[in-house]
DNA sequence: CGACGATACTATAAAGTATCGTCGGTGCCTTATT
């Protein structure tokens, strides 16, 4: 592809002279025409990958994207670039404004939506008459986290690739695990794709276990903590209950915190996110529903109260600390038993065997089985699961997979526990797990909670004030990286 | 499984303790057969 226009394209629409490392390799193969996964950790300009292609290529750029906030996000960034061509398909729009922009897919170059969305007949239908150039799939690892027990439309993303000459598929995501980065290739249907992985080392976050007796002494930590040190942070917790209850705790002791889950209305998420971003708010008491899309890059501190149910989940909530490049510091406070509290979360008692019959026994009978769900029998995440299996295969089979994930979520949990067990270096414990070595010629000298770390020399106020001060002399400088 | 809240119990009263019941994460999408 030819390199000038791209670069007159990248100066004249985004305003940058160069494209980064990462993002002219990937570029140029989505150019190629080839099949892409680029995992990229956040903050690395992911979405240049598809903006600037979009604009080369011509046609309809489709972009799958999991959350709705995250599909306004880009929309709006790319009309305050000055793109009018820009839609987000989703359940706001009215019935006419829908009706519309369906109709008249082949004008937008940029399209927004959700896996869910692409499933509704007339969607698919529009889909089919549209000239798509690329197929972008954000937060790819969602296909992987999400499409198994959750939102299975991820999955079916597969079935609906091949019913067309399909596009170049691009995959974008921060999570590189060697199983999210297979269930990517295998459920976007790609063939032979160009992976582009970067180094996942942050040697700017520092990882500390702090091993504690009970919930109390845990509540008792974090208050003195926050008392001690700066933010901004987030503090995650199991349960939205225990982020409510923390956050008063800390407003009551001084601390100024807000909390955030998924059972808030729509505007109290919007108004915490908003305070936090705006640094208005220095600490959020939060469930996992608090990340994906908050794009802060001043976060110091990310503190799990709870045992996060795997290693990649893990990673991704402490990968939202220390975007900047300053120093930041990822707190993960354990007791012990822990885990089975995390397992109970996961696993959910459902009696799978029990759901399964219910649902064939309703459609032996030539009733709708989704009156089940209306009936109070069973929830509709469950409903839905088990119906995207029993499609393709039958009932003996749906209980060995379900019984395979539940497997296989347990083993992540007995990964995490050998992830925060202190024998080895924690750093180089979470690189290996993800494929990847660690080059001990990077790493910090306050590195892990096994290596040692000096919590004041990360943390306190004073240290924001000594490297802010940019005109000390180089002795001074010395005499803070190596404080006698 | 374990945390937490409500209730009952004890018994010159008040606050500690025992027991029971409840609850626990993540998000799309609902345009129609009275």
């Amino acid at each position: 592809m030819h390199k000038q226009k791209l670069h007159h394209v990248l100066k004249e629409r985004f305003g940058y002279d160069e494209l980064r490392p990462g993002q002219e390799e990937i570029i140029q193969a989505v150019l190629a025409g080839k099949d892409v996964v680029a995992i990229l950790p956040t903050g690395m300009g992911k979405s240049l990958c598809y903006q600037l292609p979009a604009y080369l290529l011509g046609g309809t750029v489709l972009i799958i994207s999991p959350l709705l906030s995250l599909m306004q996000d880009q929309v709006e960034q790319l009309k305050r670039l000055g793109e009018k061509r820009v839609v987000a398909l989703n359940s706001f729009l009215s019935y006419q404004d829908k009706q519309r922009i369906l109709f008249n897919l082949s004008s937008y170059r940029f399209v927004f939506t959700s896996p869910e969305m692409i499933f509704q007949p007339i969607v698919r239908d529009q889909l089919a008459k549209t000239n798509l150039s690329l197929i972008v799939t954000d937060e790819a690892h969602c296909i992987s986290q999400w499409g198994f027990d959750f939102r299975p439309d991820y999955l079916r993303i597969s079935d609906w690739l091949k019913t067309f000459q399909r596009p170049p598929v691009l995959a974008l995501t921060a999570t590189a695990t060697s199983k999210v980065v297979h269930d990517i290739q295998e459920y976007l249907q790609m063939y032979k794709p160009f992976i582009h992985i970067h180094s996942l080392d942050r040697p700017n976050i520092r990882y500390v276990i702090e091993k504690l007796e009970n919930q109390d002494q845990k509540t008792e930590w974090l208050v003195s903590h926050t008392k001690t040190y700066e933010g901004p942070g987030i503090i995650y917790t199991q349960s939205r209950q225990r982020a409510e209850a923390l956050s008063a705790i800390l407003n009551e002791s001084g601390t100024r915190s807000g909390f955030y889950h998924a059972g808030m209305e729509q505007e109290d998420r919007v108004f915490v996110q908003q305070q936090f971003l705006s640094g208005e708010l220095q600490w959020v008491c939060a469930t996992n529903a608090f990340g994906m899309g908050i794009h802060k890059d001043d976060i110091r501190q990310v503190i799990h109260d709870h045992l996060p149910a795997t290693p990649a989940n893990y990673i991704q909530e402490v990968g939202r600390a220390g975007r900047n490049g300053n120093d930041a510091v990822a707190f993960l406070l354990y007791t012990e038993g822990d885990e089975e509290r995390t397992r109970f979360v996961v696993n959910e008692e459902i009696p799978i065997k029990h759901f399964i019959e219910m649902i064939n026994e309703k459609k032996s009978n030539g009733e709708n089985p989704a009156r089940l769900v209306d009936d109070g029998f069973m929830n509709e995440t469950d409903f839905r699961v088990l119906s995207y299996w029993l499609e393709r295969t039958d009932p003996v089979e749906t209980i060995q997979i379900v019984e395979r994930l539940r497997m296989d979520k347990n083993r992540q949990i007995q990964d995490m526990l050998k992830l925060i067990e202190d024998t080895t270096c924690l750093r180089g414990k979470i690189l290996t797990y993800f494929g990847q070595e660690l080059d001990e010629s990077k790493k910090p000298l306050n590195c892990c909670s096994v290596c040692g770390v000096n919590l004041n020399n990360l943390l306190t106020k004073q240290k924001e004030e000594l490297t802010s001060a940019s005109f000390s002399s180089w002795e001074e400088r010395l005499g803070q990286l190596f404080p006698i």
